[in-house]
DNA sequence: TCCGCACCCGCTATCCTGAG
DNA sequence: CTCAGGATAGCGGGTGCGGA
C-alpha cells in the first residue's frame, strides 16, 4: 500500500481495526495448465490489487494487536489456478502465525509483520511509514534501511547555500533527489497539448535551407509546412531507452518566445490589446466596477506578433482554430476567459526544464530506462500507458553523475520496493516514485568516474542502436551506405535475380530451409531455398543474402520480399554480406562493452552506499525476480 | 498560476482462432 | 494456406482537481 491518496486510509485503519493479513498481488497473473492465456484475478483492476483482511477493533481494547502475515506476489504469470494459489497462501499464513519457516517459491515472498499499535505506529514503525506499508523479507529490509538512511541525512552544503542565499527553508534539504532538482519536486511532467492530433506532427521533409519543415499532423491529413523555429522535438515514452533517446522525427507546436523570465506565449494581432477581468481584487464587483488587465502587458513593444514571425504556423493554426478552441471542454471558445490563448498548449508545463539539459525517464518500464538529453526534447507524460518524465538539476554539471545514480541497480531496488507495479510487470518511474531516491555523497574522484561512465554508456549505446538499425534495414542500409560513398552498384529487384515459385503471400523466415539436391532446371553455381510449399532459385551468393534478410526480418510479405533491391553482381553481394557480418560483430562487441560499463557503474554506486558483497547480492537477487 | 496525480476513455498492432 | 474478425496488450490522449 503506497499510493499517495491512501495515506489517510493507512493512518486510520490500524486505529479502527486489527490487521489479519495482507496480500500484495502486484501485477501477478494466473495461467493454469489448461488455459491458453494468463488472466488477472480482478480483471478490471489494472493497478494496486491487494487483499487486506481486517477485524474491527472492540472498543476499549488495549494496544495488543498481534503480528500478521503478509505475502508479496511476484509480477509474473503464475502457473496455477488463482484458487490454488490462494489456498497455498492461506496455508502459509497459518504457518507464519505458528512461527514456522515458510517458502512460497515461484509465488513470491512471505513475511510476518509486526502490527502497529493503534494510536501511533511505534510498534510497527519500520513497516508502516508515512510513504507506505512495505512488505519485505528481513534481508531486503536491512539493505533498504541502509539506502534510506542516506536519504534521512541533511546535506550541509545545500543547507549552507540556502541560508546564505536567504532562501526560507520550509523543509530540511535531505539527501534525496528532490533536494537537487531545479523543479519543485523530483521529476517534472512535460507539456500536454490538449489535441495531439493537430499540435504534434511528424516530419517528412524540409526546405533546402532547413528553416521550413514539411510535416504530417498526428491526426492525419495533408502535409503542412511550418517554420522549424516554431517547433520543438517531441518524445513518446517508448522513445526513451536506457542511455539513448530514439527520437522519431516528431515535433510539437511551440508558439513561445524566450525571455529573461522564461518562455512566454507569443501575442497575436487580434488579442495584442486584449484585456481580461483581473482575478482577486475585482472579484464580486459588478461588471462596471471590475478591474481589467492586458494579457500581453509587459511584452516588449517591438516583439512581433505570431502571424508576422511565423506565417506558416499561423496559417496552420487558423485552419484548425475551431478544434483548438474546443479543447478542454471549450475552454478557449470566444467569450471564455482563455479565448485569447486558443493556440497555446493546453498545459504548457515545464517549458524551461524541457528545453534545457536534463535526464529523461520512461515513465512505465520493467527497469529504469533513463537517458541524458541535451537536445531539448519535449515530451508528454500521463496516462496508464506511459510517457516520459524529466529530471532537471540545479547544478547541471552534476547531470552525468546523477544519471548513473538513477540508472544504477540500487535505485531500481529502492523504486521497486516503494513504488507501484502495473500489469505486465511494469513499474512506474514517475515523480512520486523517484523524488525520494537517496542520493549519497560522492568524492570528486567518484563523481568524475560516474561522469565518464555515463558519457561512455551514452556513446556506446548510441552506436549500438545505429548499428542495429543497419542490420534491421539490410539490404537497404547497405545500399544507403554505398550510395553515400558514391559507390552504389547496379541494383535489381529480387524478383529479377531469383526465380520465385509458389511462395505464400506472407513469408515466415524461420521456416526457410535448403533444398539440398539440385532441382530440375537449376544451373551450376545456383542454389534453391525452400520456404513452405514454395521455392526460390538463385545464385549461391544471392541465396546467402536472402537467408540473411529473412533471418533479420523474420516475417515479411511476398511483395516486400520480391521488391527488395539487391546488387546484380555476385561480387557486390559478397561485399554486402561482409558489411552485414561486420555490423553483427560490432553489435556483439558493443553489447559486451556496455555490459562491462554497467557492471562498473553499479559497483561505483554500491560503493557510494557502502554496501557489502552480501548486500549487493540481495539487490541482484531481488531484481532478478521483480 | 503552475505543477503534479490519478483517472477514464479510446485507438491500433498483434495475437489467436476457426472457417473456407 | 489464407483471411476475417474477435480479443487483448500496449500505448497514449485528455482532463478534473488539489496543493504549493
Amino acid at each position: 500500500m503506497n499510493a499517495e491518496y491512501a495515506e489517510g486510509l493507512r493512518q486510520n485503519l490500524p486505529r479502527a481495526a486489527d490487521l489479519r493479513s495482507l496480500l500484495n498481488m502486484g501485477a501477478a497473473t494466473f495461467q493454469p495448465e489448461n488455459e491458453t492465456k494468463a488472466s488477472r484475478l480482478f480483471k478490471e483492476a489494472m493497478v494496486y490489487p491487494a487483499i487486506l483482511s481486517l477485524q474491527k477493533r472492540e472498543q476499549g481494547t488495549e494496544d495488543d494487536a498481534p503480528p500478521f502475515p503478509a505475502v508479496r506476489l511476484m509480477p509474473r504469470t503464475i502457473n496455477k489456478h488463482p484458487e490454488d494459489a490462494l489456498k497455498q497462501i492461506r496455508s502459509v499464513y497459518d504457518d507464519l502465525r505458528a512461527g514456522k519457516q515458510v517458502t512460497l517459491d515461484e509465488l513470491g515472498d512471505a513475511t510476518l509483520i509486526e502490527a502497529p499499535k493503534h494510536g501511533d505506529y511505534s510498534a510497527g514503525r519500520r513497516d508502516f511509514t508515512h510513504a507506505g506499508w512495505y512488505v519485505m523479507p528481513e534481508a531486503e529490509r536491512q539493505v533498504f534501511e541502509k539506502l534510506d538512511t542516506v536519504g534521512r541525512q541533511v546535506d550541509p552544503e545545500v543547507r549552507d547555500a540556502m541560508t546564505s542565499a536567504g532562501v526560507p527553508t520550509a523543509a530540511e534539504p535531505y539527501r534525496r533527489l528532490k533536494t537537487y532538482t531545479a523543479t519543485v519536486s523530483g521529476g517534472f511532467q512535460g507539456v500536454a497539448t490538449g489535441l495531439d492530433g493537430v499540435l504534434v506532427l511528424r516530419q517528412v521533409g524540409q526546405s533546402a535551407d532547413g528553416k521550413l519543415l514539411t510535416l504530417i499532423p498526428r491526426g492525419g491529413g495533408e502535409s503542412v509546412t511550418i517554420e522549424k523555429d516554431a517547433l520543438r522535438p517531441f518524445l513518446f515514452g517508448k522513445d526513451v531507452q536506457r542511455w539513448h533517446v530514439d527520437w522519431k522525427n516528431w515535433w510539437v507546436v511551440f508558439p513561445y518566445m524566450e525571455t529573461d523570465t522564461g518562455f512566454k506565449l507569443m501575442p497575436t494581432e487580434q488579442y495584442r490589446e486584449h484585456k481580461v477581468e483581473a482575478k482577486g481584487r475585482g472579484k464580486g464587483k459588478s461588471k462596471e466596477q471590475a478591474e481589467y488587465r492586458r494579457v500581453f502587458a509587459g511584452y516588449p513593444e517591438d516583439l512581433p506578433n505570431l502571424e508576422k514571425l511565423y506565417p506558416h504556423l499561423w496559417a496552420y493554426l487558423t485552419t484548425n482554430e475551431k478544434a483548438l478552441r474546443g479543447r478542454e471542454n471549450g475552454r478557449y471558445k470566444i467569450g471564455k476567459a482563455d479565448e485569447w490563448r486558443w493556440y497555446d498548449l493546453a498545459r504548457p508545463q515545464g517549458l524551461e526544464a524541457s528545453a534545457g539539459a536534463k535526464l529523461v525517464l520512461q515513465l512505465l518500464s520493467s527497469s529504469i530506462n533513463a537517458a541524458l538529453d541535451t537536445k531539448g526534447h519535449f515530451f508528454q507524460a500521463g496516462g496508464k500507458g506511459g510517457g516520459a518524465y524529466g529530471v532537471s538539476l540545479s547544478k547541471t554539471e552534476t547531470l552525468d553523475s546523477f544519471a548513473c545514480l538513477i540508472a544504477g541497480k540500487a535505485s531500481d531496488f529502492f523504486i521497486k520496493l516503494t513504488g507501484t507495479v502495473y500489469s505486465g510487470g511494469y513499474y512506474s518511474y514517475s515523480d512520486a516514485h523517484i523524488r525520494n531516491l537517496p542520493i549519497p555523497q560522492a568524492s570528486p574522484e567518484q563523481r568524475k568516474r560516474l561522469s565518464e561512465l555515463s558519457k561512455a554508456l551514452t556513446t556506446k549505446t548510441g552506436e549500438l542502436r545505429e548499428t542495429e538499425a543497419k542490420v534491421d534495414g539490410f539490404p537497404e542500409s547497405a545500399n544507403e551506405e554505398r550510395r553515400a560513398a558514391g559507390k552504389l552498384p547496379d541494383l535489381a529487384p529480387l524478383s529479377e535475380v531469383a526465380r520465385l515459385h509458389n511462395l505464400a503471400q506472407n513469408l515466415d523466415g524461420s521456416k526457410l530451409e535448403d533444398a539440398g539436391e539440385a532441382l530440375v532446371g537449376q544451373l551450376p553455381g545456383q542454389a534453391t531455398l525452400k520456404l513452405g510449399n514454395g521455392a526460390i532459385t538463385l545464385s549461391k551468393e544471392h541465396a546467402e543474402l536472402v537467408r540473411a534478410v529473412l533471418d533479420v526480418r523474420g516475417k515479411m510479405t511476398l511483395v516486400e520480399f520480391s521488391e527488395l533491391r539487391v546488387p546484380e553482381s555476385r561480387r557486390e553481394v559478397q561485399g554486402y554480406l561482409n558489411s552485414l557480418a561486420q555490423w553483427k560483430k560490432r553489435i556483439a562487441e558493443l553489447g559486451a562493452e556496455i555490459e562491462t560499463l554497467e557492471g562498473e557503474l553499479n559497483d561505483v554506486v554500491y560503493d557510494l552506499y557502502d554496501l557489502s558483497a552480501e548486500e549487493r547480492q540481495v539487490i541482484e537477487d531481488f531484481l532478478a525476480r521483480y
